[in-house]
DNA sequence: GGTCTGACAGCGT
DNA sequence: CACGCTGCCAGAC
């Protein structure tokens, strides 16, 4: 399903997602609003969900609003590690000041 | 086109 | 503070 931009919804959660520079995190609600669609948050991560092309969306640089990581159950692979690899602080399965790591699209 | 699902969020209990 | 129910939106049936 396509619409005027030939991307369809999900197609440009991936986009968003991909476009998180290294060292940064974004939320659900983040990505929504990137969107234009601040409430379509749920949709982000039935997109997320479907998306199987891991080596181009980096989709565990997604995390919910209250900095926890989320499911991110396909795989059953660890997120955390690899925030942490990205330079994100990690504590009891949430990300330490969040607001500061916070990527804002543009 | 109505209904269900889901990697969520918010509020109530 | 930990659950549970409800609301939200796009995609699949």
């Amino acid at each position: 399903m396509q619409n005027k931009n030939n991307l369809s919804f999900t197609e440009k959660v991936h986009v968003l997602t991909a476009k998180i520079p290294r060292g940064k995190v974004a939320t659900y609600e983040t990505i929504a609003r990137a969107l234009g669609k601040p409430r379509s948050y749920r949709a982000v991560g039935t997109a997320l969900g479907k998306n199987t092309n891991y080596k181009n969306v980096p989709c565990y640089r997604v995390v919910r609003s209250n900095g926890e990581l989320g499911e991110y159950s396909r795989i059953g692979y660890s997120k955390k590690k690899q925030l942490i690899r990205d330079g994100i602080p990690i504590k009891n399965g949430k990300v330490v000041n969040l607001n500061d790591y916070l990527y804002r699209f543009r």
